[in-house]
DNA sequence: GATGAATGAGATTTCATTCAT
DNA sequence: AATGAATGAAATCTCATTCAT
């Protein structure tokens, strides 16, 4: 039972976090606010998460474990339904997870952002010493394919059943449909989540449009 | 001519500023290190911009400028050329000119995310004084729309000469494309700029993906 | 005869303590490491002693005792020797008391440098609201003139019978006594303990050269 | 004069140490109390003085200092007088210079203290890294050694000109004093730096039995 | 305008001490 | 009583920013 107390008081911390972060971004939070808000001390911070840095990765950890589980909830209740409705439905779930909590795609962003330093070995300087030794960020790199995949199993499913003609590469075809909707989660931040219209048009046309354009994609024949 | 002398160093500086900015990312980009590699010193520094978010609002700025300048570049380029194939050169060159420069089109991202702050009022705690204060900040405001308004002139050209079909507004249709070339930038980034592929896939197919599916866009005659 | 089982487990405690203060001296020992040492926890440790000065204290306490134990012996052992012959054990046997536990030299000559305060009203700020609280500290006021009045006491006797021929108060010359071998302690300590030559010369050289004053100075008619 | 202006401030958070220091004592003083005494800011203070023992060391190496300029003054002082009497001056001298400044003596004896460490290889662990790393404590090492040397030089031009006649070892000799002295220190201290009587006796009239031992040492022909 | 020094804010750490169980 | 977790105070450090010269 030690082991759940620790989690749970975990979870309270990132809630804090979040509520933090989100208010004021990472730079201007003050981990003596982000414990405040959790109801225990700046030491006690501390213990559980070793720097502000670790305690963002735990966060983005949050965001993507939920992104996943909303990912696999959502392949899993359309198991009856065919590749293509499920695929849209992932795009859809996508959209609104990140509609419905904007430090999430922030944060999200920012790791998908910071992990080509891992891989492409410039920029190294910008995983900071305490980034690499977060668990979090280690347990990340463990976690951040499931969505990719996820999406072009279904897609692959959709091709078998006919639902999907696009003949293109299923993993390719998902990853034209995350930069569309990462650049949509983009604009959305920058017109406020949705609140003021940009040039005059609510963004809910936007989305629509992106809906709408993502099935077409995978309804053509040729690709 | 003092003048001169003024805006060549600043342009030192800026210059100075994108190398290390673009190494190590604005958190973590040390005042002392930019006045380094600018060979002047912090106090200096502080002379030209009255802080580091100034300084990093100058970058935008110039990224912002030279981007104007490229759009404005192609569209006289292609005056002689249909609307369609003006709007795919913006497009492309779009998509090139973030290629080039990475740290271009992350300033720019910030920059569109930080903005949403001033109109919809929430999380306003991002919008620093110092960036209030960034004179470079205000500056950007007056042109930060530049690219949309080019695009959807463009895109109404084209739909003039029939060379576009798709009866959406312009706008509508400038913004789409600016977000999928968004969310294509931040997939390059996490690719690391396209050095190593994802999941298998060259980045290139995916950036032949993208335009062929707008031109796609613009043709079809329903939307 | 639970009151015995407590009295073994600070005997424990104390023990520890003299261990670790020995190893690392007060400000850098760790209740932690006294707690592990003596194989019990930091708070069972608190249960006991309530303070770090009040542990301190213990072992101060524990040093004193032991000096007077030491005194009331070797006065007893001698008391069918004259009074010179006498006091010049308790000098030798002061001696050899710290020479073999330079921690309680340490802690007996920090007590006695305290404890001015208390009379002096000047650096109070020392005399710590823990100290002041310690029980340890205030037992030990009862009886750190003990070895002072002994000494006293022997010298006096020396007086009478003839042995000591120095006419000054014995109590000076006891404190005298006492101060010469404060400082030959001091220097004992600056030579580890005696194990490495000072200025080419062996400790020993020193401790017999201060047994032979302090005789001298006995048995001299004028002070 | 940049060099001089440097010292300058550092001989003022000198001063405003040597205040706290002796108010309050090393572990109670806090490092912003100093500053504020010194009139400048923490960081300023540790941009002076890497950490507190490495100031504390700076006390001590200031009271080691003086220490020396008294007794090379005394010594040209006395170049006319004969060896027993420079001696003496710099016996009166010692103890003069301690009871004028308690902290003095306390730094001082802490540092012989320590020091044992260095040179006996027991109790390494009372050297802490911030003290080895200290300039100033490895400034002491060079110093310490210079006030055994000249009272041995003035004990042996004593022996030379006839007027100390104690034929042993001057260093010996020089030893035997300082333990004198030391002791006498301690017990000064603990007397509330003789402003209160111990066991009745006025400090001064040990203080002048220390001094007339101390003559009669020298001038007995026999050691 | 340029420079070296200083400031203030906040991150991080270490421990003595206390609390809840 | 004993334990694991938490607290509070202060040390230490890093930087953006400012001041004095």
């Amino acid at each position: 039972m030690k082991e759940t107390k620790r989690i749970i008081k975990e979870k309270n911390i990132i809630d804090a976090a979040i509520v933090i972060f989100g208010e004021v971004g990472f730079k201007n939070a003050k981990m003596e606010d982000i414990a405040k808000v959790a109801g225990i001390t700046k030491v006690t911070l501390y213990a559980y998460f070793q720097s502000k840095e670790n305690l963002y990765m735990a966060v983005t950890f949050r965001a993507l474990t939920e992104l996943n589980q909303m990912y696999e909830h959502t392949v899993s209740e359309n198991k009856t339904k065919n590749g293509l409705e499920s695929t849209m439905m992932l795009f859809e779930g996508f959209m609104s997870f990140f509609e419905a909590n904007f430090l999430f795609s922030e944060v999200l962003l920012e790791y998908f952002s910071l992990i080509r330093s891992t891989s492409s070995g410039k920029n190294e300087a910008r995983l900071t010493e305490a980034i690499r030794e977060s668990s979090y960020f280690q347990r990340l790199q463990g976690i951040h394919n499931l969505p990719f995949k996820l999406t072009a199993r279904e897609i692959e499913r959709g091709k078998k059943d006919g639902s999907i003609k696009n003949s293109r590469d299923p993993m390719l075809l998902t990853l034209y449909g995350w930069t569309c909707v990462l650049g949509y989660l983009k604009v959305l931040a920058a017109s406020g989540g949705g609140m003021i219209p940009l040039f005059k048009f609510n963004i809910q046309e936007l989305r629509k449009l992106h809906i709408q354009n993502a099935r077409a994609l995978f309804t053509v024949a040729v690709s």
